[in-house]
DNA sequence: TGCTCATAGGTCAAAGATGGTCAAAGTTAA
DNA sequence: TTAACTTTGACCATCTTTGACCTATGAGCA
C-alpha cells in the first residue's frame, strides 16, 4: 500500500509542516523516486487540490520549479455556503444586506466589501431591465463569492 | 530555483531599493557572473518592464552604461486616469491586461486583482450578446476603479 | 572639422531546460 | 467485474541561456 504517490505526498506534507511551504524542483524529485515527472503533477493535483486550501504556483525554464502552500481558510466554507443559499436574482438592497454580513464576520475587508458594493451597484448596471439587472447582480457576486472563498 | 537570470534580477532590485535607482554596466556585470552581455537584457525585458513601471535608458560607447528607475504614480491619479482612458465598451482579454498592470504596478493586491477580473469574467456575465456584455463589462469596471480611488 | 575605430549596448533567433496536459495502460479495492 | 486510483509516456508551453550580427557613442588623429 505504499505506492510512488503515497511517497511523493508525504515528502510534500513533511516540507509543508517544517515551513509552511513546499517547493520542490520536477524532475529532480522524479528522478530520486525514479518515477516520470508528470506523476508529481498527478499527486498535487489529486492530494492538494485548491478546494482544500492548497495554492500552487510554478515557473518553467532553467531554474524553474513548483511551489505548494496552504492558505487556512474556514471563510471558503462560509461563502460556498452563500453561493448555493442565494437565487438566480438580486436587488441592490439584499446585495448590500449579505456584504454587510460579511464585513460584520470579518471574512472580508473593506476594500473587498467596497468592490463588492461597486460590482452590483445600480451605476454599473444601469440600462438594464430590473429583472435582467438583477440576475446579472446574482451571477456577479456569486463569481466574486467563488473567486474569495480560494 | 536560483538560476542566473534571478541572480541578476536580484543585484539590479538591491540597487533599487538602495538608492532608487540602478546603473549598470552590461558587460562588467555579465563577466562578474559569467554570463553573456545579452542576459542582462533578456533579464531587464522580462522582469523591469515598462507595464510595471520601470524606465530603462542606456548609452553606449565609452563609459556606456545601463539606467533603471521606476517611476511612482499616485495610485488615486493612476485609476482615475484609466477611467478615463477607457471606451464604452471592454472585452475580457483587454480587461485582464488592464487588471495585470494595476497588479504589475503595486496598486492592487491579489485579492483585488481576483475580484476585478471575477466581476468581469465572461461566466459571471453569461447569456449577454458581446456588445451588451463588453459595455457592461466597462462600466462595472469603472464603477469598481472609481471605489479603489477613494 | 571630419574620419576611423575601439568600446559600449541592442536584437533576435536557436538551443536548452523545465514544468504542464492528456489519454492510454496498469492496479487495486468494493 | 467494475469503478476508482496509479503509472507512463508522447507531445506541448514557457522560461532561460547563448551567440552571431547590428547600432550608437566617444576619443584620437589627420
Amino acid at each position: 500500500m505504499s505506492s510512488v504517490s503515497n511517497a511523493i505526498a508525504r515528502m510534500i506534507l513533511e516540507m509543508l509542516e517544517e515551513t509552511g511551504d513546499a517547493e520542490i524542483q520536477r524532475n529532480l524529485m522524479a528522478q530520486s523516486l525514479g518515477c516520470v515527472p508528470s506523476q508529481i503533477n498527478y499527486v498535487i493535483a489529486s492530494r492538494f487540490p485548491p478546494e482544500q486550501g492548497y495554492i500552487v504556483e510554478s515557473r518553467r525554464g532553467g531554474g524553474g520549479c513548483i511551489r505548494i502552500r496552504r492558505v487556512k481558510t474556514d471563510r471558503g466554507t462560509a461563502f460556498l455556503a452563500l453561493i448555493n443559499a442565494l437565487g438566480p436574482r438580486l436587488d441592490e438592497f439584499t446585495l448590500r444586506a449579505h456584504i454587510a454580513n460579511l464585513f460584520g464576520q470579518d471574512f472580508i475587508d473593506e476594500q473587498a466589501a467596497a468592490l463588492l458594493r461597486a460590482a452590483g451597484c445600480s451605476a454599473a448596471l444601469r440600462g438594464l431591465s430590473p429583472p435582467v439587472g438583477d440576475a446579472l447582480r446574482a451571477s456577479i457576486f456569486k463569481q466574486m463569492l467563488l473567486t474569495l472563498s480560494r
